[in-house]
DNA sequence: CCAGCCCCCTGTCGGC
DNA sequence: TGCCGACAGGGGGCTG
């Protein structure tokens, strides 16, 4: 569900009710919910600390507390949004964070697999995050060194934190659609024209997807409850069977390291 | 290093 | 209408 540009819309819209805020208690209906430490130590430790920063680091939403880092992962169906009540007709909330202004910090998951954490620092719980594709050190050559020598996939290696941190299955699909480049080429047989063109995809992508607020495919939701509309400016994913915007020709699905792959066999030859 | 599978969970949708 | 499999924006782990 949430990949960078939803991440980051969350995180944007959670700054303004939490920065300041003091955690009074926590609540939560399923210890799973907490990956570390243990729940209980994760209530104890995280009352009574304040809010100072929302922060993002790949899709982990950061908060940075007086003591600790209070860190989200939504992973596919996660939802993290201040409420007014702590009966938000929610039926999926499983952690919820009283506030002292009497708000709630709720986290809803339907699939039960986005996790919370409490930690010192982020090497913690994801000790090999690749790049932030939007900073300004994610150059174009920065990028081709680290094609260099990957024999992968190149829709795979996106998709992989490790090499480029935030990228999921939509915008990886929507880069090389961009970028005109096949999802199964061999990653290091982009020549330094695709490269560019990728590198520049990414970033693009990435951010008119910020500038939509996200996509709202299914489950994701901005912090007030509004969808995004970053979806109506997809031009692969989700589009199979349907003209290719550039070429007329029908965008075709495969399967790509067992995620659903849409791109345009006309823009994005095999070669 | 890499492809392929399984698993963690629940909801939705299309086919029969 | 009802059942059932496939699939869903993520990621960790294991095998060969």
């Amino acid at each position: 569900m949430p990949e960078l540009p939803e991440v980051e819309t969350v995180v944007r819209s959670l700054r303004e009710p939490l920065v300041g805020r003091c955690v009074e208690s926590v609540w939560y209906d399923w210890a799973k919910v907490v990956k570390t430490p243990s729940a209980e130590q994760f209530t104890a430790r995280l009352q009574g600390q304040t809010f100072h920063a929302i922060t993002r680091r790949a899709k982990y939403i950061v908060c940075q507390m007086d003591q600790d880092l209070f860190a989200v992962h939504l992973k596919m169906t996660g939802r993290l949004y201040v409420s007014e009540t702590d009966h938000p007709g929610d039926r999926w909330v499983h952690l919820r964070v009283r506030l002292d202004n009497g708000l709630h910090l709720c986290f809803s998951d339907a699939r039960r697999f986005g996790r919370v954490y409490l930690i010192n620092d982020m090497y913690e719980i994801a000790p090999n995050l690749g790049p932030e594709p939007l900073e300004a050190d994610f150059t174009a050559d920065i990028l081709r060194e680290r094609l260099n020598g990957r024999h992968r996939q190149i829709k795979a290696l996106l998709l992989d934190q490790s090499f480029v941190a935030g990228v999921g299955n939509i915008y990886a699909d929507e880069s090389l659609y961009r970028a005109q480049i096949h999802p199964l080429r061999a990653a290091d047989s982009l020549n330094a024209d695709e490269i560019i063109r990728l590198h520049e995809s990414i970033r693009h992508t990435l951010e008119l997807g910020i500038n939509h607020e996200g996509a709202s495919i299914n489950w994701y939701r901005k912090p007030d409850g509004e969808r995004g509309e970053s979806q109506d400016y997809f031009n692969a994913y989700g589009k199979e069977g349907q003209p290719c915007t550039r070429c007329g020709q029908p965008i075709v699905k495969i399967r790509v390291a067992q995620r659903g792959t849409h791109y345009c066999p006309n823009c994005q030859p095999e070669k």
